[in-house]
This record gives C-alpha cells, sequence and structure tokens, in this order.
DNA sequence: TTCGTGATAGAG
DNA sequence: TCTATCACGAAG
C-alpha cells in the first residue's frame, strides 16, 4: 500500500506517479488511469486560490488526506492532499474498474464498464465517495488507499479539463489508449499529426 | 447543446 | 439576502 511518504511531495510527482496505482475502496477497487495535480502556490486553478476554506483544510490536515467536495450541486470530487516541498492535491479523475462491478454498476445504473469510472463525478458515485469521506486519511487502512502499479503503463500528459483559469499547464496525467479514460468524446478530426 | 443542482464566498 | 461561479454528466 502506497504510505504517506508519497504524498509528502511535489503535487505535480505525485499525479503523475498515481496513474497506474490501484484505489481500494472496501470491497471497490479500480486502477487509476487518470489524475490532475493542482499545485497550492502560484496555480489559479487551484481551490487554495481562491477558497479560503481550501486554505484551512490544508493548513489542518496532513498529506495523503481525502479532500471531498461538491461540484455542480451533484458531483463530488475526490482528491489527495499533497503536502511536500510544496503543498496541492491530486484530483483522482478516471478508473479502470477491477473489483466490486456489480455494485458500481447499482450505484451508476448503467451496465458499460467503461463508463463506470470514467470521469471525476462518476467514479465517486461508483464508488460512494461523499462528503463523509472528506477529511479522512488515505494513508491509514489498506482498505481505503492506494496501491502500487503491478504493470508499468504509458503515461500520456495534457492540459487539464474543465478549469477557466490556468487552462495551458499540461498537469493531466493518463494512461494512454486506456478507454476508461474521461474526455473521449466521439473523436473528430484527429488532426494532422 | 442544454440543463439540472447546491455549496461557497464575496458584495450589497 | 443576492449573485456568480464551479476540477460534471446525461439526454437529446
Amino acid at each position: 500500500m502506497i504510505s504517506r511518504r508519497f504524498f509528502q511531495r511535489d503535487p505535480v510527482v505525485c499525479a503523475r506517479e498515481l496513474v497506474g496505482c490501484r484505489l481500494h475502496w472496501g470491497e471497490l477497487s479500480g486502477v487509476v488511469v487518470e489524475t490532475e495535480a493542482y499545485d497550492g502556490e502560484g496555480d489559479a486553478a487551484c481551490h487554495t486560490w481562491f477558497r479560503p476554506g481550501a486554505r484551512a483544510f490544508v493548513a489542518e490536515h496532513g498529506a495523503g488526506s481525502a479532500y471531498v467536495y461538491l461540484n455542480y450541486g451533484m458531483h463530488w470530487m475526490l482528491n489527495v492532499l499533497v503536502k511536500g516541498r510544496r503543498e496541492g492535491f491530486v484530483l483522482i479523475r478516471a478508473l479502470e474498474p477491477l473489483a466490486g462491478l456489480e455494485a458500481m454498476r447499482r450505484a451508476r445504473g448503467m451496465e458499460a464498464v467503461a463508463r463506470l469510472c470514467s470521469g471525476p463525478g462518476k467514479l465517486t458515485q461508483a464508488l460512494g465517495v461523499t462528503g463523509s469521506h472528506h477529511g479522512i486519511d488515505l494513508c491509514g487502512d489498506a482498505a481505503l488507499a492506494f496501491h502500487r502499479r503491478k504493470v508499468t503503463v504509458d503515461v500520456g500528459a495534457s492540459p487539464r479539463i474543465g478549469i477557466s483559469r490556468a487552462v495551458d499547464l499540461p498537469w493531466r496525467f493518463f494512461v494512454r489508449d486506456n478507454p476508461n479514460v474521461s474526455g473521449i468524446r466521439a473523436k473528430k478530426k484527429t488532426g494532422r499529426g
């Protein structure tokens, strides 16, 4: 299982290295296939930039704590607090379901595996993550924690999705060619190269 | 492309 | 109080 030490580093490094790791959530689990880094200092998209409550959370919690919040009135977002030389968060954006597929299907009300956890709001619904998990330690109980990669993965990077500030920072990390990654909407022009 | 939905935070 | 904003998702 991934120790607290892992999250006592740079948020961008944590986000990149978390891709390919497994998230265990009780009986449910999945491979992290997409993350985003948010840096508490100098990143205008990070909650600490514009939310006093987020700054208070960082001050009061340790590395590896879950930072969970509701967005658009209906989607819970799961982040991990990172406190190393720099402080910030890693948003868990997508999982490849591994265990508990039936429970996930029930929670999501749909069948297609590739749609169960292919987005930050989807995976929290599939796992049952809510505000009640805000602040919990993800480095204490192995049943509610990240676990090391078993295989090597091809990690790609891109600008973050769905934000309006600091849109150019390439702090989204994902497993290339994995169908569970979000934002794989109908590909149109493949551009040329 | 539209719209549902609510917490947060700042302004009045 | 009132309002803008927000790291989204599903149906159409």
